[in-house]
DNA sequence: TAAGATATTGATAATGATTCTCAACAAGGG
DNA sequence: CCCTTGTTGAGAATCATTATCAATATCTTA
């Protein structure tokens, strides 16, 4: 597997806990999830493990480059597998649905701080809030 | 003054406090405060004030619309008066320093995604991380 | 395959930020 | 000046996350 590559690598082992997290992860693709949420899943498949052992996991996947951190500015934050490809959320101030937003226009952006900046642009993250179709009528 | 307008209008009260965190922000416009660095300089005009008291009026005036609260995706969030002039930071992973950019396309990506979804967006925020002039030539 | 060096784990304590609780207090309209 | 009601301060409570440390599991080497 990529991930038994991965960690092996650098140095780091395999072991039950890390791959019950990042096969969570891939069952969940596409879906922002807490460690707490991870923790839940994980049981299933590595009993006994522990909500340490996930946000360490959760932790070195983001440094080994297989997950990413999403930053939907709660309390907790969220982690999904990294797919390749970018994109953002937009999340609805009503229900707190999120829909994901594939169009990013920020390598544009990153274009102009380039030339106008000294700032070197590594990482961004872009967060949308509003109201979804459904809660869009009453806007309650 | 403007703030106590605001405040009675709605129904709420100009205190001793409320204008101490309030001139706290005023005087550090343009820099993002966490509610711990507010209470030390707002002691000096209102002694005795708590943290509680702080966190309070740091809400309210969000709600007011006299502050906005900066997500730079740190352990804290961060405060600062709203100047009326949007924009976002560059923070350079390196040494942490901050800078303002002005520049914003999100008004553009905005009417895509009025035009393409049935997203209503209400607000948005964009946070970029890179290195800065001083830290690009060792970028370490 | 057994052994050993060391990476990893789980339980729990600790931390940091923020919110809640509630009795004492203060603002401002009448 | 009084009274109603919004506010405050202190500290407890909560929530997410990190640190600690002894017990355990991995993987490499002989």
């Amino acid at each position: 597997m990529e991930l038994s590559r991965r960690l092996s690598s650098r140095g780091y082992r395999r072991t039950r806990q890390r791959d019950a997290v990042f096969d969570v992860l891939a069952e969940n693709a596409g879906r922002p999830m807490k460690a707490e949420e991870v923790l839940v899943l994980a049981k299933e498949k590595a009993p006994g493990i522990g909500i340490a052992t996930v946000y360490r996991a959760l932790e070195l996947f983001v440094e080994l480059g297989v997950a990413q951190q999403v930053h939907l500015h709660e309390r907790s934050q969220h982690y999904e597998v990294d797919t390749g490809h970018h994109h953002h959320y937009m999340v609805c101030v009503s229900c707190g649905s999120r829909e994901q937003l594939d169009a990013c226009t920020m390598d544009k952006l990153e274009d102009v701080i380039k030339d106008e900046t000294d700032f070197l642009v590594t990482s961004h993250c872009l967060g949308l809030w509003g109201y979804c179709s459904s809660c869009l009528p009453g806007k309650a």
